[in-house]
Order: structure tokens, then sequence, then C-alpha cells
DNA sequence: GCTCCAGACTGAATCGATTCAAATGCGTCC
DNA sequence: GGACGCATTTGAATCGATTCAGTCTGGAGC
């Protein structure tokens, strides 16, 4: 006999915690912690009699897996990674992601953790903390560049994660974008058709890939509706409103200013009708602007906004489901997803807006 | 010698997996486990020398506890959850708080972890849950009501948590909270004082505790500056904005209108302001709009809003140091903590207002 | 009667950190 | 010289779930 410190555990029913464990069960059910296990995951060499009471003793009693002994055991956490920027202003964007996200891990056993981070030091630290210290098995990351070193490193480690964007690099991974392209290039032709002819881009800052998308669509637009751009590249949407509303209203007053602008954030919008407004141009009249919103607060403020919505909770749902594909071994193919803009909602004639849902469709079919 | 299925591990200098664990460093100093782990926590019995000699050792290998050896022996979790609301026009408030919270938990072991609920279900099922499952060490809640059910469950079983917002019960319990009586009582001042004598206060939800504050805090205000309420109890801040605006536009239409409101959430300013030009109502001149608000982007729009801050990411800190406060055992005085309103600001006499900033003071001190 | 085998079940090791109880080394004191 | 105390250090058990490598039972096959 080893000379145990204490006799052992009395496996009474239960720990003093309270909560059941293996043991627990096995107890109960007069049978080891080993059948108990197997028998709870349906492993075949369990008889069907032994499987139907250990899981109803489970359930009774209600059994949970402790996280920390599955985790230490078999590496795997039952965690993602949320991995957000904090110096942007989100305004209900991370919280739309979020629910998303969540609504689809409703039912899991995954947790949803957060990690921030601050774009003035390495964007890598906290992937690489992630990855090091499997504190999750899987990451999602937006604020996706073409050529994305987080991206890379994930990929080479294999570690499962999932963009909020498209990456330009040959390596094939799970990602949804809403298509820019598409929204930037029916912005141009909307404001065309409503005879607007000197037009204005606020894009996304340039290091992004969706920079490209919707540059390109907004060309596009420009040469198949022979209207002309007026140069506006020296602000970005995520910079601070502030700084736009400045950068617009100098625009603005200059000599050749544009008659429509299409901006590409709901936020931004708010700096850019400000600006208007502040030169004494009437929006509707003087100049149309197009946006996409996550919420009805801009065109609450201003019906004359034309406004294309963008859904982010669809953005965290799918997300999410890809990541999940991901990290159960399905095919890449299954797990990207576009999101194409419902279409251009023009402002209504009455004053009075009636309230405009959108679908929005999925180029990937969508299971269910 | 007891059969080992598999000779036992080299003790190589690092497992498979490359993350040096405390077997690592004992090998790598000749010491053991034991003598490793205390001297990593400081413990009085390990010699300096040696401590030093380990802590060196484990800094140059880059040594992380493995979260679920922790876990699984102590119970520790270093993680904690933020309850969350999913239903509501949240507006970058979420993400506030978020990023004071992780602010404060930078450079400690603590993780977050979201849980999502909808008040559509019960909002005791997540504080259980993370109790029960023992899923983190503390728990941040809002949305705290006079007698709250949670505040009453969590401290029955002493677990650690910190509200955002106070409770009526005769339990001490870390909180932080802004101060909306006092925001309502200026407010009500300052409308009286810019000769407005007939206010309306759209208010938060009945059931919240906030409730009381900002009705006690617009009672008082009224009565001492003799103007009269205009009632508008059927509608509150956290409802669709649309549903604000139709009831704002019927009660600026009905007789006897308002001229001036009291708004106790930024979103809902939107909706407010909205009525009142819907109406053909001049913002400033016809009516006056006291409102919190926690980004710019209301004023902005809007010159003419009379605007006291709230600052959520202060909330965030201040909440995530209560929690952490309790979780090591500090008084509880010390863990709670009021945001005074720092003032009323005025719209400036010029069309453009500079942007002003407002100092947020505590009633507790704050250390360092 | 014997071996062999499949089916059902289980003991014991394992993951990494903590901690109890004990061991070791060494200098003192009577 | 031997017992004692003090400062250090360590083996082994522990947390809960998983899994390798068995064991045990009963029936089939020769």
């Amino acid at each position: 006999m080893k000379g145990k410190a204490r006799p052992p555990d009395g496996n009474g029913p239960r720990p003093p915690d309270g909560r059941p464990t293996l043991k627990t069960i096995a107890f109960m059910t007069g049978l080891g912690v080993t059948t108990v296990s197997r028998a709870l995951k349906n492993a075949p060499d369990i008889s069907a009699d032994t499987k139907h009471r250990v899981q109803l003793v489970a359930r009774q009693v209600g059994y949970r897996p402790n996280r920390a002994g599955v985790r230490l055991r078999t590496g795997k956490t039952n965690v993602i990674s949320l991995l957000l920027n904090t110096d942007e202003q989100l305004m209900g964007f991370i919280s739309d992601i979020i629910y998303g996200v969540s609504q689809e891990l409703a039912g899991t056993p995954y947790h949803i953790i957060l990690t921030p981070y601050s774009a003035r030091s390495d964007p890598m630290d906290p992937v690489r903390y992630v990855v090091e210290t499997q504190s999750a098995d899987g990451i999602i990351i937006s604020r996706t560049e073409p050529h994305d070193a987080r991206v890379k490193y994930m990929t080479e480690r294999q570690f499962p994660f999932a963009t909020h964007g498209r990456t330009n690099m040959d390596i094939d991974h799970p990602w949804h974008d809403f298509d820019n392209q598409i929204f930037a290039r029916n912005a141009v032709r909307c404001l065309a058709e409503r005879g607007r002819s000197r037009l204005a881009l606020l894009a996304p800052e340039p290091t992004l890939t969706y920079y490209r998308h919707m540059t390109e669509g907004f060309a596009e637009g420009l040469a198949a509706s022979a209207v002309t751009e007026v140069p506006f590249r020296s602000v970005w949407v995520d910079q601070p409103i502030d700084d736009i509303r400045d950068r617009t209203a100098e625009l603005l007053r200059r000599a050749g200013r544009p008659d429509g602008i299409v901006c590409g954030s709901g936020t931004s919008a708010f700096a850019l009708v400000s600006a208007i407004e502040q030169c004494g141009l009437a929006l509707g009249e003087d100049i149309d602007v197009v946006t996409k919103q996550s919420t009805k607060l801009v065109q609450m403020f201003r019906p004359r906004l034309i406004v294309v919505n963008e859904d982010f909770r669809l953005a965290g749902r799918e997300l999410a489901r890809a990541l999940m594909g991901r990290i159960n071994g399905r095919p890449t193919a299954e797990l990207q997803s576009l999101s194409i803009p419902g279409g251009v909602v023009e402002p209504p004639e009455v004053p009075r807006p009636a309230t405009v849902s959108l679908d929005t469709r999925l180029t990937a079919a969508m299971p269910k």
C-alpha cells in the first residue's frame, strides 16, 4: 500500500462543491469512470442498455463536464476568441457582431472570449498570445488586409480562424464579407441616375482589403455612367469624426466640389452630413449622399440620405459558422460567404419614411 | 515497479507542443517541480538565490502557467464574465464598457468572457450558469433593479460580482453608477434658466433602479424652479427608436406640449430630435432638449442639443476595479463609486461648437 | 475439455499546477 | 556525540476527463 496522505475520497455521491463529476455518476451507476465517460459520448463498445442508464443519471444530476478537466487532458478549450480593435468608433457594430456570434454559438459548449487590442501596438500580439497559450480553439479577426500577417501566421500553425473581410493571398481560408464593390458600383449608378456628375468617395483605410473592393466598384460605376470623380482620398472612414467633418467641409468649399458622395460607413455619414449643412448646402438638393448603415439612426435624422443596409448580426453568425466549420474539419469552400447589398434605398417622397427592411442574400448556400 | 504503460516522459526540456511547463523549468534548473512552483510565487521558504534563478529561467523560456492546470487544481478561472443584454440598442455603449474593462484588466491574467442573454428569457439563467459551472471568478451585470434577484442569488452564494447601477436592498456590494439624480436635477434647472416651463422626461424603464434616481432628480428640479411637468411616462429610453419617435411626436402634437425635454440616453435623443423636427418645431427655439451622451455623434448633428457626457469607458474601468477588489477581498466600501455629471454643456453661440471635454469626478477615492 | 474470440467493462496513467507531509542538510547546544 | 531546530527542498497526491492496455465473462468451435 502506497502511503496515502489521507484516506481516499469516500467516493460519495458528490464532491464538496456540489457539482457531479464522472466519479459521481460512476458511483451512482456502479460502473467505472471509463465506462461512464465512454457511455456519455456514445462509444461503440458500450452496451445500449448501459448508455441509456448512464445518460439518464447524468441528466438527472445535471452533469456538465468540467471544462478545466477536458481542457487539460485534450487541449480543447471550447472557447473562441473575438479579436477586437478598441480604438475605433464602433457604434453598435461590435455589439451586433457579438450578438450574431453568440446567436450561432448558443446551444454549443463554446464560450466567447474577447481579446482586445489597439492598432497602436502590434496587431500580431493578440494573435500570437492566443495561439501560443492555446487559450482558444479558434479566432475571429476583422480589419483584414490583402496580405495579412495574422492570416499567414495562423495558417502556418494550422490554427483555426475566420476573417471578416477577404485577403489577396494564395491561402484559402474561411471568411465572411460584405460586397463593397457592388455597394460602391450601385451607389455611383444611383447618384448618376439622380443627375449627379461629380462624385467623391469616402473610402476605408487603404491598408484594408475592402478599400480595394470599394474603390474598384466606385471606378466601375464611374466608367459605366460617365460621371467624374472628385478626389477625396486623404481621409478614411475610421478616422475621428471631427477630422472627417473638417476635411469634408474643406472639400465642399473648394471649387469644383462634388455633388454626390459615396460613404463607406454609417458612422462617418454623420460627419459628412454635418459638414454639408455647416457649409450651407442642402442634403438631397445641392448634394446627395449614399451610405452604408447598420442602424436606422442616421436615416432617422436625415431621411434624405440614401442608404444601403449592412447587417452585422448576419456577419457575426456567418463568421461563427465559418469558424466552427473549420474547427470541425469541413471543407473551406463551405466556409466562405459574401453578403450582397440588398439594394439602394432611395429616400421616400413623403417626409416620413416607411421603414424599409432589405433581404441580404448570400452567395454561399446557408445550411438548414 | 508499477507497470507503466509507456516509459516515463524523458523530462526533455519541453513537451511536444513546445510550451514550457513547471517540469521544463524543474529540469533546466535541476530542482523539483514543487520548488519551482513555490519560487515563482515568491514563497517565503525558498532561498532568494533559488528564486532568482528560477524566475530568470522562467522568463527566458517564456513560461506561462497552463490555465487549465491552475483552474483544475485551484478552481480559479482567471476569467470574468460580462453579462450583456443583446436586445437593446446599445450603440457603442457596450464597446466602451468592454474597452474600459479590458483596459483595467490589461496586465492581469484575467480574460473577459461574454455571456449574452435576452431579456425575453429569464435574466437569472446566465447568472446561474456562470455560478453553477464556476466558469468565471466574477460577474459584471448591468440593468440593475432595486430588488435584484441576481444580486440576491450571487450574494447568498458568495459569488463575486459588481453591478452597473445601484440596488435598494440591505445588501452591500460593489457597484459603479452615474448620478442620474444630479443629472436630471441639473437638466431641469438648466431648462428653467433658459425660460422653459413645461418639461417632459424621457426616463429609463421603471423596473430599473436608475429610473428612480432620474425621476427623483427631475422632481427635485421641478420643485426648485417652479416649472411644471408634462407627463410622458409611457415610453422609455430602451424601447425601439421608432416607437420613441412616434410617441414623442404624439406628445408634441397634443395641446399643452412641453417646451423642454430631459432625455435619459444618447440614442433616444436621436428619436426625440427627429420627432421634434417632424412636427415642424425648431430645436433650441420652440423647444430645448437636455440629454446624456456617450459619443459626440448626436451633438455633431444638432449643435443646439444640450448635452451631459456619460463616460462608459470610465464605467468599465470602475466596474473591473470593483470586481477585482471583491475577488481580492478588499472591503466593499472601497468598491463603490459614483460618477458625478461634470456639468451641463450648453450649446455655444457660434454655429460650430468647440469640443468640450468634461471632467468626471468620483466620490470614492481612486487608488494610484 | 480446451482454446479462442468478441463484447463489455475497468485500472491506471496522463495532462499541469498546487500543496501536504516529509526528507535533507547543517549548524548549535548541552 | 547526539538530539534538536531551522532553512530548504521534494515526492506524491490531487483536481476531472480521457484513453491505452488490459481483464473478465460467456459462448462458439474443434
